[in-house]
DNA sequence: GAGTCAATAAAAATCGACATTTTTTAGAAA
DNA sequence: TTTCTAAAAAATGTCGATTTTTATTGACTC
């Protein structure tokens, strides 16, 4: 570490990162995410070693991790890249999505008892707060942000009584991936529709135990936000190279 | 490497790996796959490193790799393990296969083309030779592994047209982690059922374009496999402790 | 000018020493 | 005996030097 007061004594930083690979995993994500190293350029070692501190194995391990999300590729001998992006990808990644989230919704319907209706209540009732308060325009530091934290939770309460913690993990594993094309095309999605009226609808199908109904509604809501996504894309595709199927430099 | 010689001197090894950290990949994958280190049981670098050779940070490399294939699973500041092993976990993931097996089968058989019907037409051609040996009682060596490659291949041709590389790569883990109950029940499965009249018929309904019934019949197939392996586990548990739940030692 | 090859520069992969944290052990106190 | 504390041991995490491989440059041939 570089601090001269050991980790223990800080106490337990909740969330906080404990190694330096941790950090480096978080603080590399987070560039790949925002696009500060664009889709399919190269990972240098030596530059992220600047950047982030630290040794060679620390980065290098950081990046073998980043590799399980499918955020970083490799090339034996020839290095690391930030994964590459394409609508087409996008495509698949969406297609999966809905219907995983269908699976997902309709067995926590299925199964979910009380503790999972109220997660559900508590986690609707918080999103509600904040599309309240960005539909009123309300100004204010890191409303986005807090957007989409509730916007996620919301979501993963919905599904959350589905039992299987594969079906959660990867559905997590594709929503991060969704994530990267939500923030790459530069939407922010929140205020361009009424997406509560959405969430809403969603809410009350699934507390009535309408299965059919709630599946319907969430497949709509992924296609609409799909739909918005992929107009931004397209159009700044379009600046660079119309004719690209993948996005990004590669130099 | 250890030899003197480059190895890019000896041309392109199919598919032998070409790094040190892929070597150990590849040596450990197996390892754990075959239960040589039991599920939950701990790694620690030095006895891996007198084991594969190689530096420490070759060696965590290669474990944080097969963390993203959930074989390998860490806590901070307190190393690695052999990912635990559960009836639970057995049943997650076979939910899921039999889901994402069917959708992809429906996929291809909606539009695939010529050559994926003469790939399927090839796949399925070697399996029933392999099997044909099999069912005739025929002794070779490495029969059971050409079975399982041959097998694996057919079920990747019935599904390759899905057009959907996330369904593919989602279904390939999950295989793979099924493949380690497998092994770890220590079922040779070929041989323990008329394997070859349910290929068979999911080959005829797929050549017939008939989805819902290859669709039906691919879920029975897995479903026969999952009692199977089930039967034996729960019984290779038994002999240690039948109240508990995950699997393996964890000194 | 296009292509080949060798020398050089750049980058990636590998290694083991060192620092930090966790676990075990031993001893003292209750 | 049990419980707590402190030192010792073991294991993990971190680092930059060294080795190996790939990419680049430029002279040379056809």
């Amino acid at each position: 570490m570089h601090s001269s007061v050991p980790n223990s004594m800080l106490g337990e930083r909740n969330g906080a990162p404990r190694t330096a690979i941790e950090e480096t995993v978080e603080r590399l994500r987070e560039d790949i995410l925002s696009g500060h190293f664009p889709p399919g350029s190269k990972l240098r070692i030596e530059e992220l070693r600047k950047r982030y501190g630290g040794g060679v194995s620390t980065i290098r391990e950081a990046m073998a991790r980043l590799m399980s999300e499918s955020l970083v590729v490799s090339e034996e001998q020839r290095g690391f890249r930030a994964a590459p992006m394409s609508l087409r990808d996008f495509t698949e990644i969406s297609d999966m999505r809905k219907f995983l989230e269908c699976r997902a919704l309709r067995k926590s319907i299925e199964i979910g008892d009380d503790d999972w209706e109220a997660q559900l209540v508590a986690a609707y009732h918080k999103l509600t707060k904040v599309e309240e308060r960005l539909h009123n325009g309300v100004r204010e530091a890191g409303l986005q942000r807090s957007w989409a934290q509730a916007n996620k939770a919301y979501h993963d309460a919905l599904v959350s009584a589905c039992g299987n913690s594969w079906l959660m993990r990867i559905r997590a594993l594709l929503h991060r991936q969704s994530e990267r094309y939500l923030r790459y095309s530069l939407v922010h999605s929140a205020p361009t529709r009424d997406v509560h009226q959405e969430h809403e609808a969603i809410y009350k199908a699934a507390m009535e135990r309408d299965a059919d109904t709630a599946c319907e509604l969430i497949c709509r809501h992924i296609d609409n936000t799909v739909r918005v996504i992929k107009e931004a894309l397209s159009q700044r595709l379009s600046e660079h190279d119309a004719a690209a199927d993948h996005i990004g430099k590669a130099p």
